[in-house]
DNA sequence: CTATGTTAGCGAACAGTGTTCGTTTGGAGG
DNA sequence: CCTCCAAACGAACACTGTTCGCTAACATAG
């Protein structure tokens, strides 16, 4: 068949029909040969606009991280700073839970995530942090949205609920469970969040009184 | 061939190989003829002690959710035994860092870890925690664990090394990231912890105010 | 103790998977 | 104009999880 006039792929085009067929049918109901068939086009095609299906879940990743708010700190505030990029990083991984194992797996590579993690630990540090528990408190941050996206939202909602079922049997009913299960998830996610800052904003009270000291 | 006098096959047999697999080659790397091959078997017979693949990953994954300890709760210190549940459970995950991301997809399932959630439940409801807010802390310390598993052993070491690389130019050598890659999960889980855990101390004792008052 | 049914092993096959190779053909650049 | 690159294709390879029918040993009932 040979080269076509007007070409009928790019990588943009592969990517969103990708994100679909994750968002609709799970991680597992992405296979080449039916982006192929989605796309209109030969499977062997794919190849030449991506090496790799990784690659292609790699570009996926990016465009979803690209969403993440890390402009919080610009008043030099930085609880509001992880607060809302917390959230907002939490939000972006909602959008597409199937899309989360991959996500949270092996991020190094992504790029767009680096640039998101530098920005909070320049947030940080121009807040009054040290480098070094600017570091830490970026780390643990994201052990929270990472954990709470895992655990919620990725994959099995019905087993999930189960568990909330068990420990409020006076809830019976599974279609308002659901519902519940989401409102608990949110709860949590707050809660520790603000527990987890509000233990910081103690340490960045002593931190404070001790650099007075001195 | 026909049966064989002494069974040649068990799922304990088969589990612990199946984790050995995982452990050295990660999740990809465990395919059921290979497991056969290791256990010296045709791949057919594996289904007569196991329905599925995936019921054979939960099943591991039962065996690794039993090392986690719940004992802390012991002595109506709900705090130590947060701590001692999130360390237990970190290390668990730890052992085993290539079954982090089943474990963390879908673990309604797991009975043992079923288990452990209603021991940290009643614990905390023990120690004086509303069963509401009982639920949400243990949802919460779970994210913090889970996340803390995912991001750091997520896979790509080498690239996780490289984000304290960018951010330490200065501790160049290679080798030596790695141990510090380590260290700095070790604090940041313990920061995200402590932090949290005392954030939910201030909490607790206004809770404890307002039961007074009344 | 014999008859019956269940079970653990095997061999072969099926439907999928990701990926590579060689070929054809359009478009871009010197 | 000729050459080289790149995009599409068809076919194949080496895998994957799983199922089927078969054999032979164990467990149990009569």
């Amino acid at each position: 068949m040979g080269r076509p006039k007007t070409p009928l792929l790019s990588l943009d085009r592969m990517a969103s029909a990708a994100l679909e067929i994750v968002d609709s049918d799970g991680l597992d109901g992405l296979s080449m040969r039916r982006l192929a068939t989605v796309l209109g086009v030969q499977v062997a095609s794919l190849y030449n606009h991506v090496k790799n299906k990784d690659e292609l879940l790699h570009e996926i990743g990016n465009q979803i991280m690209a969403q993440v708010d890390v402009t919080g700190f610009r008043d030099g505030d930085w609880r509001q700073g992880i607060a809302t990029w917390a959230r907002s990083y939490r939000a972006a991984l909602r959008a597409h839970p199937n899309m989360v194992p991959f996500l949270a797996t092996g991020p190094g590579r992504r790029e767009t995530a680096l640039a998101r993690a530098d920005a909070v630990h320049g947030g940080l540090v121009a807040a009054g942090w040290p480098p070094r528990q600017a570091t830490l408190i970026g780390a643990s941050t994201k052990y929270l949205v990472v954990g709470a996206a895992m655990t919620s939202f990725a994959r099995g909602f019905d087993d999930d609920v189960q568990i909330y079922v068990d420990r409020y049997p006076h809830l019976g009913q599974a279609h308002r469970l659901r519902a519940h299960a989401d409102e608990i998830d949110d709860e949590s996610f707050e809660l520790a969040l603000q527990a987890f800052l509000d233990g910081l904003a103690q340490r960045f009270a002593e931190l404070s009184k001790a650099a007075d000291k001195r």
